[in-house]
DNA sequence: CCTCCACTGAAACGAGTGTTTCAGTAGGAT
DNA sequence: ATCCTACTGAAACACTCGTTTCAGTGGAGG
């Protein structure tokens, strides 16, 4: 019955990214999602346990649009990334998404450990593929400096809502700088 | 007795700098700042009053940063930030500072309210009154990558550490971009 | 001296937390 | 039919939370 299981999961998903995760708890999540407490534990373990497998799935996520960017000049891989971050039906995940790296800052332990320093990592990796030598401190430089556009840039458009002002901003620096 | 109020809140803005927001408890906090729950209570009326003022003193050291980096072209403004951003002093600070922000974005009431928002838009005014022409559609994008470059190093920094590799990627763009 | 009033310590209140205990129930295997 | 295992509902446990109640305390003003 690993079907009931992974049903439970997804509506947890769907319910974090509605509520966040900073004050989730046990009885209302199961409430909402037609469980109870005790399945919750019995299926996860502990609450962190069930923090753990959402924050893999929210990565989880982040990895397959990782996979259908892949390949292209540092330009190319910069656009498509932006223009899947502006979508306003991947704001939720998002904010999660957001909320998990601010608090994996403060807490190296629990559920939330390294989620900040892994995410930073796996996206340089994969702007560095995207680069034709990507050994050279510049190269170095070039990426990092992609990567803060595009995070930034993404800061101000969930505080902000204005995807053309941020849209423009990324796009400035893609003709200036990402060409390769 | 305003005095011991200051004196508190003082301590207390201390102590959320080490711990945190996120889980910020009355009772925690007053022990180890030498007070009681009552106290904090009477003094700030609630919780929440407790929090409002404690971010409200995180955005006066934030506007206390603006006045000092005002004048100049927007590649002296945007240096000036980055280096006061990247000193180490400053991290426990800026990673409250992160906290509130994405905390803001999930919770539009609550004692965090529109504090993302207010973030952004600071900024984005000083920025302006370091461009010669700030009207244009093209300087608006232009401020907006120069913040977004900014934040989105600084998230790298705090997730990090690397301080060399950051300060490269922001340097790189200065020397691009942010003549004038 | 007495009164008033800003201030504070101790304890309790009611609500909410993650988790555990216990008593089951359902369903397949023997 | 019996047994075992996977699962689940109800209730309790042992907290912590913000806040309130109540009984003071200490010092200034009359």
């Amino acid at each position: 019955m690993t079907d009931r299981r992974d049903d439970l999961l997804r509506q947890a998903y769907a319910y974090a990214l509605e509520h966040g995760l900073a004050d989730l708890s046990l009885r209302p999540l199961a409430a909402a999602i037609g469980s109870s407490p005790r399945v919750l534990l019995f299926l996860f373990g502990s609450k962190d346990g069930l923090v753990r497998e959402l924050l893999a799935r929210a990565r989880a996520d982040e990895l397959a649009l990782l996979d259908r960017v892949r390949g292209g000049g540092l330009a190319e891989v910069a656009e498509a990334v932006w223009s899947w971050l502006a979508a306003p039906e991947h704001r939720a995940l998002l904010t999660l998404w957001l909320e998990g790296y601010s608090r994996s800052l403060l807490a190296p332990d629990g559920p939330w450990a390294d989620f900040a320093r892994a995410a930073v990592q796996d996206w340089l990796d994969i702007l560095a593929d995207a680069q034709p030598s990507s050994d050279t401190v510049e190269a170095e430089a070039e990426r990092t400096l992609v990567l803060a556009v595009l995070r930034g840039a993404l800061l101000d458009l969930l505080a902000t809502g204005d995807v053309e002002r941020t849209s423009r901003a990324v796009r400035t620096i893609m003709a200036e700088y990402g060409q390769t």
